[in-house]
Formats: structure tokens, C-alpha cells, sequence
DNA sequence: CATTATTGGTTAGCATAGCTAACTATATTC
DNA sequence: GAATATAGTTAGCTATGCTAACCAATAATG
């Protein structure tokens, strides 16, 4: 067997830093949750409607998939986002298909909401010094990086 | 106004910094949740059993606080947990209060939930060098000395 | 070109999880 | 001992997740 002293097997590593990243996302959204609740739209809804406020237009399918939800799930989101007149369903060419779109108003309040999600955060940031917050911006762009090969 | 040059607005660059965490702690989890489900235990319950586990036995109103919810969400999560025998109801002096623990049971299903989990990330995490994974490490520890003063 | 298969979305029905309001039982306080 | 406070539960609402079963429209195939 090699020393390994002060070093962790790379794979139990892995896990460890893993549950971490776990346990830290759950609650940060649960915190993060508590804001949105003053606003009468569930998380589902504004993390759709984020989806097509920033990308674009999307079929239901589609935006499903972008949510890694079921068909299913996603249309009865979709409907009370229309319900609320949030989006819009536009019939294309191929009449099974719709195209969601957001309305002006899912537009405005996706954004306020977005602000209210975020402020928790960026407030607790703003009581972190200088190099915490340079630091913080490396730790946000490693964790996109992370997600996206997830 | 002062030169700003290649300087955002400390408070710009906060929100921008809690947009991107935000974001990256949702599609984590909804990654993670895809796993969870291949094993008959809901997120909420597996979150509220692993401070039973890892914490020690609680209170309801503590598991409550906690785990962030209000006393009669977790009267139910425990419900589920007791239900399936991996949580135990203890009685103490106090007559209105409950010492919630973990049985072997729960403490093995826990475990294995876990593994589970954390497995995708840790898999995603190994596709790194070893310089990535230590910034990882760095990366999850900030995390949560951020959440924490959350 | 008619039939069959596939695809997109919805509906129905179930479970979990969040909430508030109202209730019961026990402790505490005056 | 009576009033008040605290711990949990129950009831009832909403939102989100799922699968199974369905309809409508398109694509594929004989």
C-alpha cells in the first residue's frame, strides 16, 4: 500500500464533496422558497416561465424536457401560468404542437420575482469582504460548469 | 463619479453571483430527484431523516426549524417516516413533547438514499483532474459558510 | 392512398409536500 | 385553581410530481 497520509481516496472525495453540494443546494432553495411564497406563483411555474422569458418560445415537450419534468406535469404548470395570463399558447403549422410563449406581463413579473429569489443571496454576499465575494464568483461559475456535464 | 472601469457595481455583481447559484441549486437537485425517486422515499422525508440521523434525535418543532417547514408539514413528513418504520416516536417527561429518531431501518435506507444521491455528482466530479476536484472541495466548502449565514 | 404507427398534449387519478386555521393535551404562570 | 402558553395533530386547501389511458394530428408503410 502507497502512504496516503493527508490524502482522501479521489473517489471518497468525490461523494463527500458531492453530499456538500447536495445539502447546500436544498437549502439554499428552501430559503430562497420562502421569498417566492409572497408572490402567488409556485416555484414550478417561475422556473418554467423563466425558461421561456430567456430562451425563447417552446413547445410543451420541449419545455419539459428543459425542466426535467413529464409531459403531464408540465401541461398542468403550463395551464396555470395561462390561467394566470402569464403565457400564451400559440397553435404553428403542425396542429398538435403548441408554441408557449410568455406574455408581457409573465415577463414583468418573472422578473420581479427573479429579483425578490435572488435578493436573500445577494444580500447575504453583500456582507462578505471583497475577496469572499471574487471567490464567490468563481465558486458560481464552477458549479454552472458542474451542472451543465451533470 | 469615480473610474469603474473593469469594476460592477459590488451589488450588481451580488445579484448576479445569487442568480447564478439560484440557478445552478435548482438543476442540481432536479437532477439528484430523478434519482431519488427509483426508491419509495420522498425528498422531504429523506432530508427530515438524515438530521435525525446525522444530527441526533430532535423535537418536531426542532425537525420543524430545522428543516424549515412548519410544524404540520413536518407532522406528516414524520407520519410518512413512521409509516415505514424508519422513524421512531419516543416519549419523554415532557408529555407534549416527541424525541423523533432514527431506527436501524432509517438509518440504512438513509444511507443508501445517500449513496445514491450524491453518486451522479460524484460521477460527474470524477470526469474532472485533480486540480478541478480540489476547487470543487473549496467550491462546497464556501457553499456552505454561505448558506449557513443565509 | 388507405391503413397503421408515432408523436404531441390533455385528462384522470394517485401520492407527496407546502400552507393556515382550529383542535387537544400538557405545562407554566399568576 | 384558572388563565395562558406550548407541542403536536387534524382538516382542508393548493401546487407538483408520477403513470395510465385517451384524442388528435402527422408520418410511415403496404
Amino acid at each position: 500500500m502507497h502512504e496516503r497520509k493527508h490524502n482522501i481516496a479521489p473517489q471518497d472525495e468525490a461523494h463527500r464533496i458531492g453530499d456538500l453540494l447536495h445539502s447546500a443546494a436544498i437549502h439554499l432553495l428552501r430559503r430562497v422558497r420562502a421569498q417566492d411564497r409572497t408572490m402567488g406563483i409556485g416555484p414550478a411555474q417561475l422556473s418554467a416561465l423563466s425558461v421561456l422569458v430567456f430562451l425563447g418560445p417552446r413547445s410543451l415537450k420541449e419545455l419539459a424536457e428543459a425542466e426535467q419534468v413529464r409531459p403531464p406535469t408540465m401541461s398542468r404548470i403550463v395551464a396555470g401560468l395561462v390561467r394566470a395570463g402569464l403565457v400564451r399558447r400559440q397553435t404553428t403549422t403542425d396542429k398538435r404542437r403548441l408554441s408557449l410563449e410568455a406574455t408581457d406581463k409573465g415577463t414583468k413579473i418573472l422578473w420581479k420575482g427573479r429579483q425578490r429569489r435572488v435578493e436573500l443571496v445577494a444580500r447575504t454576499l453583500q456582507t462578505f469582504s471583497e475577496d469572499e465575494i471574487q471567490e464567490a464568483a468563481r465558486v458560481a461559475e464552477f458549479l454552472q460548469k458542474l451542472v451543465a456535464r451533470l
